[in-house]
DNA sequence: CGGGACTTTGAGCAAATTCAACCATTGTGG
DNA sequence: CCACAATGGTTGAATTTGCTCAAAGTCCCG
């Protein structure tokens, strides 16, 4: 039995060296807990467009994304999609805690995951209150974003969705000290339009008119340079909550 | 110190006689635990329109409604609002654990609020697991009902949006063993459209068309009889995980 | 170098919004 | 108790934004 010996000798912990553990929920977690995450862990590689699970599948596993871009999305009968979010290196996948998956994951580019089990991560979270809490302030966050995206879809125009979706990446980029200026779309027109509810056209036209506008360049159509971040902020539409700078309306 | 005395003598609390407990995120509680929450809990009653907290407000309370309807939104500097959901007896009011609330909360209609100090209660969490388990599940219920508004906001016509709006309220009505047909709106046009991502007039029109088409009828601009839940159904436009019936698409 | 997928651009169209007027209900003060 | 103002809701006409349909351009990969 390998995984118990896995659990048993310390010292021979992927966990331990994981290079986005500081991002995710595994940072709750001392050296010997992790222990425990690690004995029930497989890593796993997919590649572009390659599914993870489909919407109504049991859910069978929760996942870590160590490398690469994931996609979760909802389909309507007729094939219109709508694109929850896009997750990244150190984000958590499945916190929907339900029997069935309540929406498809895919690839976007080639990614690797870690894949829990999830009835041994749930009496994971029954014993370790403190990867339980980390979990419920993840899943807060994650709410929080959420209604970010409502106020999006139900009341910003074409160019404040590109404009706040631009914003959001490079706030992104900057958290994980990564380039905010040139920021790269792994992602096509297409899935782009299907996040912020728009067309591909849509999509396209808007950028161009952003570049037209000068506020951003467009070195190739998977990465936009942000040449003027104020005029992409004030596009944006400030949210109330997070005034970007010095300035806040009213 | 009342408050110890409340603690300590059982049999004096109210929280034992709540009548929405059983719906509530306080059912995960036995009655000694329950003694502990009640020792931190004022009631609290707000008029209709009253503000709970707004956006950027120390978040120093959570809720749980007991009785009425409260809407939470978030606003844009220009006006624009979003509602990002309404919340009805037993529903649990500040999951978001930020310092600040990152949304507004007012009340639709008259209604009856548990307040608990943050502080105090995520010192509970910390003591009693299975509240916090209880919250976690709360959370991803929310936030799979989020994933659910977003493919509506981003995806959805007019009038599947506000089919799909009934069809929810319905099944709310049915979750709480409420008549199902005759069901109650407190809220005005202006909230309804702020909710679907939809101007008054077109919430007004969209209304119009159903009752013409004889889906539904409206004995009043606050009550809606659902003649016809099968056609207002299909045009909610089936979400792939919850297949109403027998009939599911591909 | 050629083919397919993706992206951009253009023209016309449709759904929902805006602007405007009217109607209904309610509550208030004369 | 009634008149009337105020609020909220409905309906209509014109406008606008983003969508659909169509075609051309670009990039990538074999």
């Amino acid at each position: 039995m390998p995984e118990v010996r896995k659990a048993l000798v310390r010292g021979f912990n992927p966990c331990e060296a994981c290079t986005v553990r500081h991002l995710s929920v595994c940072d709750a977690l001392d050296a010997h807990e992790l222990d425990r995450l690690n004995a029930m862990v497989t890593q796993n590689r997919v590649a572009p467009h390659q599914m993870i699970f489909s919407e109504g599948d049991p859910a069978a596993h929760l996942f870590n994304v160590i490398e690469g871009t994931i996609k979760i999305y909802k389909l309507l009968a007729d094939g219109r999609r709508q694109i929850t979010g896009f997750l990244f290196p150190g984000d958590f996948l499945g916190i929907a805690l339900h029997d069935r998956y309540t929406y498809s994951a895919e690839a976007v580019n080639a990614a690797r995951l870690c894949r829990f089990p999830r009835t041994k991560f749930e009496s994971l979270l029954r014993e370790f209150p403190k990867l339980e809490n980390r979990l419920l302030q993840t899943a807060s966050n994650e709410l929080a974003a959420a209604q970010d995206q409502m106020m999006l879809l139900g009341r910003k125009s074409a160019a404040e969705r590109v404009a706040s979706f631009l914003v959001t990446l490079a706030a992104r980029a900057r958290q994980r000290r990564q380039p905010n200026r040139l920021i790269a779309l792994p992602m096509s027109r297409a899935d782009i339009g299907d996040y912020l509810g728009l067309t591909i056209e849509t999509v396209s036209r808007t950028f161009t008119r952003l570049r037209t506008s000068g506020a951003i360049e467009l070195p190739d159509s998977h990465h936009v340079d942000i040449v003027d971040r104020d005029a992409l902020e004030d596009l944006a539409g400030l949210d109330y909550d997070e005034p970007p700078a010095a300035v806040r309306a009213l």
